[in-house]
DNA sequence: CAGTTTGGTGAACGGTGTAAACCGTAAACG
DNA sequence: CGTTTACGGTTTACACCGTTCACCAAACTG
């Protein structure tokens, strides 16, 4: 609250106090101990974590308030490890090859999931509608959404494909297409461009479905082997987004990354 | 396994040795205070069961081998349950207005699946990679996938609508259309037309899809309060059906079951 | 009637999340 | 500088969980 010439507090680097940074330190490696937990099969509990860590499990009460909270933490840093692997896989592309980026990162996302279940059941799976206010906040900042979404802005600046127009919307997309409640960065995305929006949901549900269809195993295990569910529902989203006539070699690029296993 | 004149263990009304309709009762039990516990909002466990039916905990192994088993059984029966609510919607419409009954099985399945998220999460979202044998077994018998995908049968024996030709299929759902591993009853559906099967498990994608990620909140709550993407995805997938003019009509029928809540 | 199967109990083991009391030490303050 | 506060940890304890085992009574079976 002071605002004499203190260790400045909030700046940007690590300045912060030496306490801070080994507070830092210590969530970061929460989160680690805990992914590692997650990646070897094993079950997240505070125990493990803590026991991992040489420390006992009360004391992680110093630094998430509760299981539930461990728990969003980790999964919220699972999706910034995972959406860094979204892009990666994106960068092997030209930078000019918006569609084609785009896709390879939902491909790389429904590798992911599939090679991961649980993680992908923690983030994408667990239930928001409880403790509305925190969690659903974090929603808003999910990396991978704001990685698609950008993706998704970044072709229609370049080929600006048809969009919906704002008074063709139904009453509640309109209100969520202009004060977006999802990950989505359009402050820079003019209002009557917003139908774009409308676009991102339509293809987040799309991909949403297939994944987790497949990731649970609600579908047949010979069309999730092949992949071909997947590539029919990009293939019937392209067009939507001004890429009818780039389907087969989208669906090349899809049935590539899916050979590699 | 012998023919001689005994009390038919196998016969169908009731004349069950006493002791094994006291078991089915006790199954019956088990499900129904499991269901009861879960409306209630409280935690499945092996002990609350139990209590509340007056037994201890190790009592219940003697009917189910593991918790794992007593969710998988639950998760049956909510099917079965839930069905029934599908049916009972569809059958508020005239028997021969196929369209409108899959549409309002379709409906009432997002409303149950919204107003009962954990019980979906049971049914819909576990895993069913592990355990492979008898769970994957179990799915190809969720009642839910044989009304609808009965409905669709309907609707296609009725308006003989457009549907993909086995060779145009990819050989991994030409096998699935073929002999199918998910729940659908095709045995008296010919081969010739088994490109049906294929717009089933579309249906289903795009079904499954909206409806997860309205229950696990990954979408704006403006949007699955007014129910306007479910509308969409319903209207898009019409036309492949051959509903492409009774999209209307449908969208009426949906919106006002929403209303109701 | 004797013998076996069935369905139950109670105690116990190892595991979980969480609350409370306690304490040394590092940081903050006068 | 010394004093005080608060942070980050421990121990202990509680209530719950799934699961196993030894035991037992009642019910069926030959």
């Amino acid at each position: 609250m002071s605002t004499d010439v203190q260790p400045t507090p909030a700046s940007p680097a690590s300045p912060q106090t030496r306490r801070e940074r080994q507070r830092e330190a210590t969530y970061d490696e929460i989160t680690r101990t805990s992914r590692t937990l997650l990646a070897e099969g094993s079950e997240l509990s505070l125990r493990a974590v803590a026991s991992r860590m040489g420390m006992t499990a009360p004391a992680l009460y110093r630094y998430v308030a509760s299981y539930q909270e461990l728990v969003d933490l980790v999964a919220f840093e699972i999706d910034r490890a995972a959406t860094e692997r979204f892009a990666a896989a994106a960068d092997t592309l030209p930078e000019d090859d918006y569609a084609g980026r785009l896709v390879l990162s939902a491909t790389e996302f429904r590798m992911w999931a599939l090679g991961n279940p649980r993680e992908f059941g923690m983030v994408f799976a667990n239930p928001i509608a409880e403790a509305a206010c925190t969690r659903r906040e974090m929603l808003t900042q999910v990396a991978s959404g704001h990685l698609m979404t950008g993706q998704m802005r970044a072709l229609w600046d370049h080929n600006h494909h048809a969009i919906p127009s704002l008074d063709e919307l139904p009453p509640s997309v309109r209100e969520s297409v202009l004060d977006p409640l999802i990950p989505a960065k359009v402050d820079d995305l003019p209002l009557e461009d917003r139908g774009l929006v409308w676009l991102y949901q339509q293809g987040w549900t799309t991909l949403y479905g297939v994944v987790a269809l497949e990731v649970f195993g609600h579908m047949d295990p010979r069309v999730i082997e092949s992949g071909d569910m997947f590539v029919h529902v990009v293939r019937e989203f392209a067009p939507k987004l001004g890429l009818a006539d780039d389907a087969d070699r989208l669906e090349e690029m899809i049935r590539q990354r899916i050979a590699r296993g």
